[in-house]
DNA sequence: GGCAAATTTGACTTCGAATGCAAAAGTGGA
DNA sequence: TCCACTTTTGCATTCGAAGTCAAATTTGCC
């Protein structure tokens, strides 16, 4: 490229451009915006002085070519409209910024798109990607080969070595679970969530292990993790049995919200001295004065803060393995169970 | 850059790899994945056969540099924590990936961020921008000055000339006070948003004149739009009227439904039988069982339609002028509120 | 089979910034 | 003032794909 003048076609000066300006060559242009590097204040204060009446940035397309580094990241979210999801997209998105990265972000209308997304995610080469949705195993192995770090989130490689960062789902529910049967409960239920969620089992299942070695059986039934199946759950659960029900674990807040309200609400029953009803995450809403839900609070901060500190490593040094950090949630005793 | 082999650095195979694996030129796989080109179907096959051996997917950032066009657009939006916003963002994200287009995300921590934001959004070459964040009159020029088409969500360019989608504020709070005045209220308490919010601002003085005009005042309190300050500004309107408050306009949903659960539980007044509340937005909680806020819903899926629709015509045609949409919320009449 | 027209192809340049290397300028000591 | 050494600078090349243009090939038609 020869010194043609300030681009007429974009309008947006380029370091050509500014170095015209400056009376320099474009490397020192280049030199100047990188820190570190020799540049004579001088010169620096030239430049810097054309760049700024020139109004130049410098091209983060350009740089990303020649630097193969295009400091975005895929952030890959299934659905958005989890209470749950904004909290954590905020916080990593911040996160990632102060890091100087930039965030590419993917939210998945159906699972069955992961594909087209990933599509999109190879062709931006994203130094890397922060994944809170389901990847088949060969998705997953595709990541490795084309050696793009990812910390998978509230979720793990089911079989294949992936960095991950996750809520304890067993420690919680297993406090949880306690509190229930040492305040004597007797019939207990359980709304899951989607059969194809990680955490929604896991927390499910946590919670029937913890139950049955305490001794007691209990009724599940399953939900999608929105407001209208925990109520939808609660009905079902009352259809489908005679007995009292009297605790109630919900995979996720907002079900137990659902859940808490319809029992109120379409049965009559008080919340928490007629039915105790437990939940998982503790998002916003949770601990409203109208349900103030016993549940155990994700700690969001430092699992964000973790994802993105696990990810920028990896992408610093490709040949860290995998590493899987688990987090211990937060016990909030709430007002919707009666605990022991 | 003559005919190297496979990129041993990134383990990303380029269009040159993929040439001489099919033993073409470069030219022709560069034809080959851009649609209406005039490749021979044999030459094609060999190609994409090739592509599909080595994993090729064309680089979006050398793409980016040559046509400039990033196919980025930088989506801006002050707090994600909204209740509102994560369907705003889930809705734009699918949208415009229908179109081809990505998503930047930006997130600001606080408003004073907007102009480090922006630098970032000048060195990606971003296409567009949505924007749902207050930009100052020199931030709006920049767009301009860099012809950078940009559409405001729910704000509009005050004194400068900027596309936007919003909203009706006007004729949704007349609605929301003709229900209530023609239910005979009398005593009439208003929660605002935050000085500085375009749609709070707007809201409560469509309000106020609505009320003016068929002879109603009001006591007016700031809140930020979140749960805690509405039940905050409730506390705060019981301290200071000595007069029985039955009406609460409230500057969005969340507000509602903080001073729904205050009333019912801090004061023991019965919603909507002593106390009619209003929401505005249509949020999900707004229409869960235990509030049932007799708000108006945004037409999310509208607007986010014309905002990438808008956003698209212009990143097509520069020249078009700037265009202000201006969309009707729907009246839910709730259960919160008692109306004439 | 021959020739003009249409189609396909490849060589080369371009986008804008980073960087290795060698040349130029600056520094210090004698 | 001169020489050796350090710092600063510019030249030239590179990243990977797109697009121009002319050359090569194919096609259609007589």
């Amino acid at each position: 490229m020869v010194g043609d003048q300030r681009n007429h076609i974009t309008g947006r000066a380029t370091s050509y451009d500014v170095a015209r300006a400056a009376g320099v060559s474009q490397s020192a242009v280049s030199r100047c915006f990188k820190q570190g590097a020799s540049v004579a204040p001088r010169t620096r204060e030239k430049i810097l002085t054309a760049a700024r009446a020139l109004n130049y940035y410098p091209n983060a397309i350009a740089q990303g070519l020649i630097t193969r580094r295009s400091n975005l990241v895929a952030v890959i979210i299934s659905n958005l409209t989890n209470l749950y999801y904004p909290e954590v997209l905020a916080e990593l998105t911040q996160r990632l910024s102060k890091q100087g990265i930039r965030v590419l972000l993917f939210s998945l209308a159906a699972e069955s798109d992961v594909d087209e997304v990933l599509d999109q995610v190879w062709r931006y080469r994203v130094d890397g990607a922060i994944v809170a949705a389901r990847l088949h195993p060969e998705q997953l192995a595709a990541f490795a080969e084309r050696g793009v770090p990812l910390v998978l989130y509230n979720r793990i490689g089911e079989g294949v070595p992936v960095s991950s960062v996750c809520c304890d789902s067993v420690s919680g529910e297993q406090a949880l679970v306690e509190g229930l049967v040492a305040a004597n409960h007797h019939v207990y239920g359980i709304i899951a969530g989607p059969a194809d969620s990680y955490v929604g089992e896991e927390r499910v299942e946590a919670a029937q292990r913890r139950l049955q070695q305490l001794g007691q059986d209990c009724l599940t039934v399953r939900g999608n993790f929105d407001y209208d199946s925990g109520d939808a759950a609660l009905k079902e659960l009352m259809r489908i049995t005679d007995r009292k029900l009297d605790a109630l674990i919900c995979a996720n807040d907002l079900m137990a919200i659902g859940a808490i309200d319809s029992a109120r609400i379409n049965f009559g029953i008080q919340v928490p001295s007629d039915l105790s009803v437990v939940g998982f995450d503790g998002v916003g809403p949770a601990t409203w004065l109208a349900y103030q839900v016993t549940t155990v609070r994700q700690p969001v901060r430092r699992m964000t803060e973790a994802a993105v500190a696990m990810l920028v490593e990896r992408i610093e040094r490709p040949e860290l393995s995998p590493e899987q950090r688990l987090f211990a949630g937060e016990f909030l005793p709430g007002r919707s169970a009666r605990l022991g």
